[in-house]
DNA sequence: CAAGATTGACCAGTCAATCTTG
DNA sequence: CAAGATTGACTGGTCAATCTTG
């Protein structure tokens, strides 16, 4: 482990508790729901008409199968979206977002940008570079030329 | 908010949640305990020999005071560490590392190390560009040069 | 018996309120 | 009354076990 290798990890930590903190209390002080929600109902709105398995929807989120369920069931409540029964598969069920989740989207949205543009793109020197030193980190199995 | 800030953004949340992920698996499977733990204890043994009071403490940490309190005494039942009175000001208290702490960051850092060579050093093409780009957004009050 | 998803028991974190001392 | 720290009530997450269907 290199020093400079370190170095750039404790940044990315910080960066990244900096970054997800600021999201956070915009959010909260906007009166909107919990960045978890927007990474849940983004995915839904990016999917076909059909909406996505809860185990497609794992895949897109950082969260154990387990704790989406929950997350879902907290979801639906609200109305932001619904699960509708698989017609080929009856054990399982489709996720899809409703109307209020779209809005619900757009109105997360610029809160979620306005704070990326204030602390962490503002900041930034070179996204591009950025996004091409970490996205071999972020997709595994890639790794950097030699 | 431009298509390369936020392609950054995604690559360093992902990178976040891979690497993030993967060391906690590796302290488990070892029997260790939660990088959190670590997180504390090393700012202690960096520390004089007073040790930290809990506000510096909590300030090294990404957590809230409320749950450093909760934290800091789970790692005291397993005797990691050890609050003592502060003689100036009685209301706080300095929390020192004991011995069988250090003992237990020299387990964890090798696993540590590991998944961050593997998983980190070994993807990211230039780790101090990497730094460059990272340490301002960080590091709140610094702007990218104009 | 394996896979998709949920439920139960439990662990860890937050906010608001509290206790103690400066 | 302000500040350091802790406690209580609650929210949100995980693992292991379960239920249902392929």
């Amino acid at each position: 482990m290199d020093a400079d290798a370190l170095s750039a990890w404790r940044a990315l930590l910080g960066a990244h508790a900096r970054v997800i903190g600021e999201v956070e209390a915009a959010l909260r002080q906007s009166g909107l729901p919990p960045l978890a929600w927007y990474d849940v109902l983004w995915p839904l709105e990016r999917a076909s008409k059909d909406g996505l398995r809860m185990g497609a929807l794992a895949a897109e989120v950082t969260i154990s199968r387990t704790g989406l369920t929950r997350l879902v069931d907290r979801i639906e409540g609200r109305g932001l979206l619904r699960r509708h029964p698989a017609p080929e598969d009856r054990r399982g069920a489709y996720v899809r977002i409703t109307p209020a989740g779209r809005a619900m989207l757009r109105r997360m949205w610029p809160v979620y940008e306005r704070v990326l543009d204030e602390s962490f793109a503002a900041a930034v020197p070179d996204a591009r570079a950025l996004r091409r030193e970490l996205e071999p980190v972020a997709v595994p199995g890639v790794r950097a030329a030699g």
